[in-house]
DNA sequence: TGTACATCAGTGAACGCGCGTTCACTGATGTAC
DNA sequence: TGTACATCAGTGAACGCGCGTTCACTGATGTAC
């Protein structure tokens, strides 16, 4: 029983070939619908039919598949959010589109976005320390789309409460939490209503 | 060798006499500490100095125990939101303090909190239907602090800003991803002023 | 073009482990008389 | 107050399971000549 000799595309034979990525695939899979908990090697070698042995042909053991999993998880965050901050349109336009960005991030990748958030957040710098974070990238999209300011508040103590919200509505929307129908606001229209008001409301209440 | 035993305040002979409060209390203590998924029944039995076994004449298993935990969470995090919201000065303080209770709450049982998040959710009302969930708490809240109301945004979509907000906070917090330091925001600087500007900045760049 | 051979990505069997759960049992407790 | 007995919260041994990981091996691939 061979099931990847199955699929169009795949190679066969007593070598895989893209094994590597098949299993970070599976993983991904995997982890989509049942958490990194509920993810297991043995599922992960057996979608993809071969031994769970073989696996450690390519990773050091399942730490460093999900090690792995995350790098790329961040790597792709940061390409959405830079590709939505050079997107066409004025500043606060781009701006919006990178919390949509965000939002269809942890939506379209659960995987990658819980990869991220168990193995090391989101303000390690990848690669190159000069290449900047996905946090860094929403400090600096504040500063240059608000560039009157916070009503004395600094960008980055606003970006902490954007990206606060941002997270508390992926994660609550991920886990089914946020109620769900017609008429009812969905995740995309209340992050932006809610990062409108906090940049605008911002320095309301203080002495 | 019996643990138990050595604990003030503690039964001792064959029976424990307190084995499911006991039992409980270590499932707060390892989930604290390793997450739900690193919480073992077995690990529990063995602090409370008990058999595996005897853990089945207080619960119909791993499922019912953490349904028993999700239930006192939410309990507490309820009675918590309501003594803050029956204290003593104005409305906006009390309100005020509805946010640091909550914060408070997933910070002192996040055992709770996780249980609370991964089994139910907030939506959901314990015991009566009568009794009004957190949320249904903190929508009521808002309408009544703010009778002016909000833009023409409903308290309920104002709520489902703060709760997102406040729970993005609570774990990032717990998971160690807020940045700390002396001179640095902490968690409830960040939520109190968050939702006096979701609330003053609300309707901000309607039509 | 054909053959010999080094490489290395896979196999398959096995391991030790800790898990949740079951079962027949045992002995402490507390009540009836 | 003392004894007989029912109750039931605990024991301890065992189970089947799936996990991550290891190991000596094998056979497909691709390169050198």
């Amino acid at each position: 029983m061979r099931p990847w000799r199955d699929g169009p595309g795949d190679r066969r034979g007593y070598h895989h070939g893209n094994l590597k990525e098949a299993l970070i695939e599976a993983a991904r899979r995997f982890i989509a619908e049942r958490g990194i908990a509920g993810f297991t090697l043995v599922d992960a070698a057996r979608l993809v039919g071969v031994t769970p042995a073989a696996l450690y042909r390519h990773f050091r053991g399942r730490e460093a598949l999900l090690e792995e999993l995350a790098g790329r998880g961040f790597a792709d965050l940061a390409e959405r959010l830079a590709r939505a901050l050079t997107s066409r349109g004025t500043a606060l336009e781009r701006f919006t589109r990178m919390g949509e960005a965000y939002l269809a991030f942890a939506e379209e990748e659960p995987a990658y976005y819980a990869a991220i958030f168990e193995t090391r957040g989101l303000h390690v710098s990848i690669d190159s320390p000069a290449r900047p974070s996905p946090f860094d990238m929403l400090v600096e999209a504040l500063r240059t789309t608000f560039p009157e300011g916070f009503g004395g508040v600094t960008p980055r103590f606003i970006a902490l409460e954007v990206w606060a919200l941002a997270h508390g509505l992926a994660t609550l929307s991920v886990a089914g939490h946020l109620p769900k129908g017609p008429g009812l606001p969905d995740k995309y229209e209340l992050l932006r209503a809610g990062v409108l008001a906090l940049v605008h409301g911002a320095g309301t209440g203080r002495p």
